[in-house]
DNA sequence: TTGTGTTTTATTGCCTCC
DNA sequence: GGAGGCAATAAAACACAA
């Protein structure tokens, strides 16, 4: 196999002393513990050792033996990484020393290898993290306009029957209760659109004894009320939400930190690369 | 061919853990 | 304090359109 040499700038960096390394910053020696430097004598694979700094700016040394300044790991090297990567992303010092033995590396190259791989990772996690977040915000964006859009139409058709209810009462003098159960008011209450809200309206206009009605003591009550037409922490109580939805305060099963847990526990599942859920070592920014 | 955007390899500095 | 991780960044290598 093809080994991924080592990148040399061949400026002299003081003595006799070669910086090793690529790209990123000044190629100036420094102590660090990335710095990785030899002396001309220990060049690697039998490189000539240079007689004079002039040597490394000789034209055929540079072609023949530093033609690039940063070289790319082969197919075959990054095949393997790859493979260990997806067996573990993190790295063990006994690890990296075999992956790096075998692929002809530094172990160093190994260990940026990983880093940089972690890092790649991540971003395109936080991509494929968005694009579900975005789309379970559209789907929850469209839910919200259709009931509010339902509500609206709710609140019309209440205006209408309480306004039918007086209207009798004032013409007729009767009680205003029969009014309500009469035929055409059930028609025009079934005429609402979905199911959740049909229930709804059955359940306020037929529950009750002797045939009684919300719109004898509470149908007043409702047209005094001006904001809103239902009592807000009954019907809160007894409607159900739309497909999808859930309540955020559900201490039954203690998890307040979302809003939508079932979204966010498939969500959860297409997080994975490859397999359900995300790996312990990815941790939200 | 050249300009430009993207990807890959590597460094640096800071932080955490033991 | 040293080792290792991560974010930010540099710069070479690469891809590709004009």
């Amino acid at each position: 196999m093809e080994s991924g040499r080592f990148l040399f700038n061949p400026r002299p960096c003081g003595g006799n002393m070669l910086y090793l390394g690529g790209a990123g910053g000044d190629p100036v020696l420094r102590g660090g513990r990335t710095m990785i430097s030899m002396t001309m004598h220990e060049s690697p694979k039998g490189r000539p050792f240079f007689q004079s700094p002039d040597d490394l700016y000789d034209d055929e040394y540079y072609d023949e033996f530093y033609p690039e300044k940063k070289r790319r790991l082969t197919h075959d090297q990054v095949q393997m990484l790859e493979k260990s990567f997806d067996e573990e992303n993190k790295l063990e010092p006994e690890r990296k020393s075999q992956l790096a033995k075998k692929l002809g590396l530094q172990p160093r190259q190994v260990a940026v290898w990983f880093q940089n791989r972690r890092a790649r990772w991540k971003t395109k996690q936080l991509e494929r993290d968005y694009d579900v977040l975005k789309a379970s915000y559209d789907l929850l964006l469209s839910n919200y306009d259709s009931v509010i859009k339902e509500n609206a139409d709710l609140k019309s058709q209440v205006a209408s029957l309480t306004e039918k209810c007086l209207a009798k009462e004032l013409d007729g003098g009767e009680a205003p209760i029969p009014c309500v159960t009469s035929e055409p008011l059930l028609a025009d209450i079934g005429n609402v659109s979905t199911p959740h809200s049909s229930r709804k309206a059955e359940d306020r206009l037929s529950s009750g004894s002797d045939g009684s009605t919300v719109i004898d003591d509470n149908c007043r009550q409702l047209i005094d009320c001006c904001d809103s037409y239902f009592p807000s922490n009954e019907y809160l109580q007894c409607a159900p939400l739309p497909n999808g939805l859930q309540m955020e305060h559900d201490n039954s099963n203690n998890n307040s930190n979302y809003l939508f847990s079932d979204m966010f526990a498939v969500t959860g599942q297409q997080n994975q690369e490859g397999l359900g859920g995300p790996p312990a070592w990815w941790t939200w920014p």
